[in-house]
DNA sequence: TTTTAGTTACACAGACCTGTGTAATTGCGC
DNA sequence: GCGCAATTACACAGGTCTGTGTAACTAAAA
């Protein structure tokens, strides 16, 4: 009882509920039997679309790797609104800092696996950024870009001990010192 | 066999192994069971001298915070000299990111006392920093110690996914931008 | 020597975990 | 209605974990 069989993926259900509960109480600290739980399914249904925990958490961290979408602001604008958008983001309750860095926290340097994604995902956001900072003439790219993604993960370490979205705010304020140094034209 | 009973504080030898294998490893995925074996002692002698497995957390977090020696160097070096002592602990192999941060993104947000220590922690450097600023006369001491603290979490979060000891030294160069804009003269 | 505090070995309870095996059942397309 | 694929309930193996109980042992202090 309690299952509609709602059409709309099972494996794709599955992979909604282990996002929120990963994510939110720790990789380590929930079960197969807490997902298929919180889903109404029978574990045995879990692991006929997964064939163990690392490959559903293989696939948490994968479907939590998305790229910003492209914008048609000016490229300064875009990196400082990065700040902005995090600033939200620690508002919400459900916020618990970065899925990549904190499943190498709790799994340990020796899974390898996870460790690729993280740095798969770290690397393309300061590409990102390396790109805008292109666009914008910036003599040193390469080293700015890497500086604005220590700034990001410099605040959502700090918001996940401290619950202060503001350190959002610091990190943005140092962003825009750091890129009109680099003599790009900053608004406000 | 194998336990000459070295007088030095059992309570100290265990912390000593809990901290090793807590830090590196992980606190869920260390048991009891593995402290007590690596010291070659019984698991009930360990319970003898911490009455749970939280308390054994709790006083590794605790002896986890050290302060900064007082230094006699100027103030603005002192800053520096933060971001090139990290850069040379990201260079050791038996380093993992930040007990503090780790601790947070493992047990979650609900073990409250661990949260607390790791906030304490967090706000002590920032206040190092910001005492070192007003002694520089810097007019927001408060918004640039906050900046700096982003920073060397930050750097932190970086090296601890990527391995990547030069994280820091990207961070002092931000740091030294952001010095420089606040009116402090600084060396290199 | 006797007392005492710390330690040891070891078993065990109770919980939770991942993963499998199996037979019955369900819903859907045909 | 029939067949098929997905799902279910449920038991279970084998492992790990935290924490306790107990009786014997050891070393050093008294």
């Amino acid at each position: 009882m309690a299952s509609l069989q709602k059409k709309p993926d099972m494996k794709e259900r599955i992979l909604e509920t282990a996002d929120k509960l990963f994510y939110l109480q720790g990789i380590r600290a929930i079960g197969v039997d807490t997902i298929a739980a919180r889903i109404g399914i029978s574990k045995r249904t879990l692991y006929n679309h997964f064939p163990s925990k690392d490959a559903l958490i293989a696939a948490y961290l994968e479907r939590r790797f998305v790229q910003p979408r492209p914008s048609d602001k000016p490229p300064a604008a875009q990196i400082l609104a990065t700040f902005d958008s995090l600033e939200r983001r620690f508002s919400a309750k459900d916020f618990r800092g970065c899925p990549f860095v904190n499943a190498v926290a709790e799994l340990g340097a020796e899974d390898k696996s996870v460790r690729k994604i993280a740095v798969a995902f770290k690397e393309s956001r300061r590409l990102w950024f390396r790109n805008l900072l292109n666009q914008l003439g910036v003599a040193d790219a390469e080293g700015l870009a890497t500086q604005l993604a220590v700034l990001v993960d410099g605040c959502i370490a700090q918001d996940l001990v401290r619950n202060d979205p503001s350190m959002a705010r610091a990190a943005r304020e140092a962003a825009r010192v750091l890129l009109k140094n680099a003599g790009v034209k900053v608004s406000d």
